[in-house]
DNA sequence: TAATCCATACCCGATGTTGGGTATCTTTTT
DNA sequence: AAAAAGATACCCAACATCGGGTATGGATTA
């Protein structure tokens, strides 16, 4: 709280803009995204961008940025991590993620770790803006379509999360491996795939392989 | 072709910009794209921005545009029949599409339908401004990552088209809906959906209906 | 320490899926 | 008019999945 006062007011006094990291794996929405910050204020400013989580987790290492943006599902790694290790490296940065997605449990989850702010890419470019404003004053921001959504999705709490182990299954499964596959791959029984299999079916609330491929489309696994 | 050069002529003698119709239901990405072409020409200009194919529909109506900017994948219409729509309004209209997706199978489906540029999302900005400057000198435009695909995914026509009667078979199967369910839904016989199921398999390349949700998934059946 | 959770593994039986066919009738294409 | 394609429907056998259990050892949490 105070070093982020004092960061603020250092920025204000030297009247600098605000350093930004912008990632996205999609070109365009990179450079769209960069357009509608440089624009609208003077406050921000795009200073790198990046289209890979590796080349960010780069520019992360060997420069000081005030915010990161970046997009949730991105290939190799998932906008979490990169959360993770952006404020590993550099404690006071601000993360707001951009997302396509609007599943309770992915902004729960992101909320977790510490993400400060969350934008779905159907919001308006006043979104960000008002994003940016909020997370530099030490404040959390959630567009308004995403707190209807959290408010919306409580009761898909029961939903309850799957294990460590379950989700390494149904990952397996959603790319088309057998239950003998599975086993083979694990080194563990088939017996045990199986019981895995009828946990998962149980907790998702499908009572077939298709409802588990469905799940794991909403649930960003795949 | 002729009308196309008159159209071309008749513009850069007025000095007038070509207008542009840009569709997505993603806002962000559409003010982002809006962005990026007013300020990287000034042949071209957004005229007007829709996030809703049924309010690009309205628009198409009472406006006249050079060029309409789509996106591929959007809830109730598909961008190809946004095409069709548009191709029917104004006629000499140009057609480009942006999307996430890069199946080959997509691809040639607009192309034959009549769009003129495809774009994928991760390809950079300036992929929009070449397209622009190539659809409006009535040449087609793929970025280099799509005539990629399309090159490399030729022997993908193996996966002949499935016919009606099996993409609304894929369709239920995806939706949950068991051998038995599907049979009675359609008033046919369980034998008849098990023998659909079979070829459909066959046609996709897969051997189980992961296979087979993956499947519609990527072909949005879903 | 006791209770809970997780991963492991087995049993059984019912049901569903897959892969190999063949066959008829209608519609569309050549 | 002949050929091809599409939708219908059946047979059979092998295999996989699903739903109901029970059980055990290890780790974590209360």
């Amino acid at each position: 709280m105070k070093i982020l006062k004092k960061l603020y007011l250092a920025r204000s006094a030297r009247k600098m803009k605000y350093q930004i990291l912008l990632v996205d794996d999609h070109q365009i929405l990179l450079e769209g995204t960069k357009a509608i910050i440089d624009g609208a204020s003077d406050l921000f400013e795009v200073k790198d961008t990046a289209h890979t989580p590796e080349r960010a987790q780069e520019l992360l290492k060997n420069n000081d940025y005030d915010i990161l943006i970046t997009d949730y599902e991105m290939p190799n790694m998932k906008g979490l991590e990169l959360i993770k290790i952006a404020k590993t490296v550099l404690p006071e940065i601000k993360t707001i993620v951009l997302s396509m997605h609007d599943e309770p449990s992915v902004i729960r989850e992101l909320l977790k770790i510490g993400a400060d702010g969350f934008i779905l890419k159907k919001d308006t470019h006043q979104s960000i803006i008002d994003a940016l404003d909020k997370v530099t004053r030490g404040k959390k921001f959630l567009s308004e379509d995403v707190s209807e959504i959290l408010i919306h999705g409580i009761d898909d709490d029961k939903n309850k999360d799957l294990t460590p182990r379950e989700v390494e299954i149904t990952k397996l499964i959603a790319k088309e491996y057998s239950t003998k596959q599975i086993a083979d791959i694990l080194f563990i029984s088939e017996r045990t795939v199986e019981t895995h299999r009828k946990n998962i079916l149980k907790k998702t609330g499908t009572n077939n392989v298709v409802g588990l491929v469905r799940y794991a489309y909403k649930n960003n696994l795949v």
